[in-house]
DNA sequence: CGGCACAACCTTTTT
DNA sequence: GGTTGTGCCG
């Protein structure tokens, strides 16, 4: 009983019920996470359930790998057992298990975002939609939102009630029906399929049915429709279902991510114990109350309580630099300062931002100065084209059907197969309802194209498909991208860019090499559903002492000392494209966004934003940050910068690294506090005006100017030596 | 068919 | 600011 030691009394009632359905409903930081891992750890140690039984759904792949480092810990390498993955990784693994029982050839791949694109722009051009009628882009979300509610083509053509709609469907009927062609599976099919696959085929609904006794599911507030529906079907027959989550902390929205799975849990479940979690065990009481008077100030929620033993700690800071340079060269500073007055480490740190385009500045800045640092997702490895051309000649190797992968690769190096060529095989190919490279071969057989027209593409595809047995991954692609001249074709332009392209394709073979230790075997097939569904060459790892930049949707579910949101301005947090007048839904999401970043600190958080910023190739003036306004002031200091620089002075004439700190205040932070006596927030009592609070501070000591709002007389700016404190 | 130059448009967020 | 798509010419 000694895994329920470490909990709270509601903590451990989740834990220690492990029957029939529960839903844990709790705020940031008040152990829902903790509760989950705790409740496997007790489902395996002390109740003996075998790991064979259980389920476990998280969101991303950091959050599976972390409960799975944990519980191996726990429990040694009986954890391999366990299903533990996101929504996809365990749809992908049910149809590599049994998709073949609805037809899925066993030799699928699973298409990433951009494959999906191109494949719409094929199905348009095939249909005569022009994509100047109708963006590519916009029908493709459409398709992935019938998939994120389960709709087939069948459903969503017999909901379509307008023209658009009717064009969608129209694509997505010939788009399904090519990926089936080609092999090949997209995201939302990994969690249609599997439904379809349970619905058609009972028997192996049964096996999962009764091989997961248990099932847990965190992040529960992100999930959407038709996750809802594959675990509703898994969990039927045993119903020891427990599910996590936040309503306030639901930022998928935008990818179909329903609420109401959360809300109306109870419905579904009559017999659900529902559970609170009060205690927040992360960050400061300052923190806690900055973050909650954010996100009450939306409408539709259900409401909690949350509270904290943890000290006050020190305000919430908020300053407005001058351009995202700026906000850089401040966010520098504080990190240095706070690093060596407070014994942190860089690993400490953690700077959100809203658009992964605001990372580039912060690396820019991360390179010049030589701090070590790391951001998560972004993408980067996986989009270059090198990477991506590199990845489709191994999908065509791992599965030949794939026209998509083909289309891209057989004319790079350039062989003299352009679209011509491709159009009259292809054509060829769907009047004898072949695949493209099969129609290639018939076609050079036949003579309708010259007998060499590949040179030699072919016969290397096949070389390598019929050694993928015989070679382990990374040196099929070292010989593929060799053989085929992928590599030479780079080598010969003797450029520094081509160079770097060449070190990066050692780089995914030396990530090949890294894939396959750690298991026994390791098949082309089990590497590429790694990139589709993981696509982060290293994923985040705490071990390394460095910064970490991310995305605001990055940051859900993590920790760190001290947190730095970065843009807090109008426009881009929240997005522009989230300020719609007639719909308050997406700026409350961008509100949850917020509540989700500044609950990610433990100690001290920093909202920064630029007055001027740089987008698009224009500059911009846009305000801070409605959310600044709405967090309470008691929590938070602004710092605002002195304006006694002569007017009329020209910023731009001063080299930038000059104009750092001249006009700032100089505040110095011990232990997260500020030593200044007039800290904003707290009560004074003037002369004349009587008690009222600061509210702003420019400048430092006793001659800093202050903003002090007084209940009778407004808002006014004094010089702090004037001022008498109320109380310390 | 291949390469280059210019235009347009853009990404908000991710499995 | 950068990428992706186009149109033209050799
Ligand atoms: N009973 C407890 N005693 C001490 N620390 C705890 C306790 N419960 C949770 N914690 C700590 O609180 C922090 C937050 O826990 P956890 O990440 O599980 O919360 P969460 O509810 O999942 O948060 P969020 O929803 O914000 O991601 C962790 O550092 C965890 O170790």
């Amino acid at each position: 009983m000694d895994i329920l030691k470490h909990l709270n009394p509601q903590q451990a009632d989740a834990v220690g019920k492990t029957d029939g359905p529960i839903l844990i409903l709790a705020g940031a930081g008040s152990g829902k996470t903790k509760v989950l891992t705790y409740r496997m750890a007790y489902l395996l140690k002390e109740k003996g359930i075998s790991p064979f039984n259980i389920l476990a759904v998280t969101f991303t792949n950091k959050a599976a790998g972390e409960m799975k480092e944990r519980l191996e810990k726990i429990l040694g390498p009986k954890a391999k057992d366990l299903w533990l993955g996101t929504f996809h990784s365990t749809g992908l693994r049910i149809l590599r298990k049994d998709g073949q029982y609805i037809g899925i050839d066993p030799n699928f791949i699973v298409y990433d975002d951009d494959d999906q694109l191109a494949l719409v722009k094929l199905c348009m051009s095939e249909l005569n939609i022009s994509d100047k009628s109708f963006s590519p882009r916009a029908i493709l979300s459409h398709i992935n939102q019938a998939k994120n509610e389960a709709l087939s083509v069948n459903d969503y053509a017999a909901s379509v009630d307008d023209f658009f709609r009717q064009r969608v469907a129209a694509v997505y009927k010939l788009y399904q029906g090519k990926l089936k062609q080609n092999k090949t599976l997209d995201f939302g099919d990994l969690i249609c399929e599997p439904i379809r696959l349970f619905q058609q085929a009972q028997p192996v609904l049964e096996k999962y049915q009764k091989r997961f006794r248990y099932i847990l599911v965190d992040e529960y507030q992100d999930t959407n429709r038709a996750q809802y529906i594959l675990i509703s079907m898994l969990s039927a027959v045993h119903k020891n279902l427990c599910v996590v989550g936040d309503e306030d902390q639901s930022i998928y929205g935008w990818r179909g991510a329903d609420i109401r799975n959360i809300l109306e849990f109870e419905k579904d479940y009559p017999d659900v114990e529902i559970i609170r979690l009060e205690q927040n065990y992360r960050s400061t009481k300052n923190i806690l109350a900055a973050a909650n008077s954010v996100v009450e100030r939306n409408i539709k929620r259900i409401g909690k309580t949350l509270w904290t033993e943890n000290p006050d700690g020190a305000l919430v800071t908020y300053q407005m630099a001058r351009d995202e340079h700026h906000e850089a060269s401040l966010l520098f500073e504080k990190v240095e300062d706070l690093r060596r007055k407070n014994s942190l480490s860089y690993k400490d740190f953690a700077i959100f931002y809203r658009t992964n385009a605001q990372s580039r500045i912060f690396e820019e800045h991360f390179i010049r100065s030589g701090m070590p640092y790391h951001i998560v997702g972004g993408l980067k490895f996986y989009e270059r084209k090198e990477i991506k051309d590199a990845v489709a000649y191994l999908k065509v190797v791992a599965n030949p059907s794939d026209s998509l992968s083909l289309m891209r690769i057989i004319n790079t190096p350039p062989r003299g197969i352009g679209k011509a060529t491709i159009d009259k095989v292809s054509s060829f190919g769907a009047g004898q309802d072949i695949a493209l490279f099969d129609a290639f071969k018939l076609a050079m057989g036949k003579g309708l194209i010259p007998r060499n027209k590949d040179q030699g593409f072919i016969a290397v595809i096949e070389k390598f498909n019929g050694l993928s047995d015989k070679l382990s991954i990374h040196e099929l692609a070292k010989m593929l991208l060799e053989e085929s001249g992928y590599i030479k074709m780079w080598e010969d332009e003797k450029t520094e860019e081509a160079e770097a392209r060449i070190e990066n394709l050692h780089e995914l073979i030396s990530a090949m090499r890294d894939f396959e230790k750690g298991r026994e075997k390791a098949t082309l097939a089990d590497f590429l559903d790694h990139v589709a569904l993981i696509s982060d060459i290293d994923t985040f790892e705490d071990e390394h002492n460095r910064v970490t930049l991310m995305t605001l949707h990055s940051a859900k579910g993590l920790e760190f000392p001290v947190v730095f949101m970065v843009g807090m301005e109008e426009g881009l947090f929240p997005h522009s494209r989230s300020i719609n007048a007639d719909d308050e839904n997406e700026l409350e999401e961008e509100r949850r966004l917020c509540y989700v970043g500044m609950t990610r600190a433990m100690r001290k958080l920093f909202l920064f934003g630029a007055r001027e910023r740089t987008i698009y190739g224009e500059s911009r003036f846009q305000g801070q940050s409605r959310f600044i306004d709405e967090i309470d002031p008691n929590y938070l200091e602004i710092i605002s910068p002195n304006h006694s620089t002569p007017l009329g002075t020209d910023f731009k004439s001063v080299p930038k690294w000059e104009q750092g700190g001249l006009n700032e205040p100089r505040i110095v932070y011990d232990d997260f506090h500020d030593n200044n006596p007039w800290k904003i927030g707290i009560k004074i009592k003037h002369p004349s005006f009587g008690i009222g609070i600061i509210k702003a501070k420019e400048g430092a000591g006793e001659d800093a100017k202050l903003t002090i709002i007084f209940p009778g007389s407004g808002q006014k700016k004094l010089i702090a030596k004037y001022i008498s404190l109320v109380e310390a």
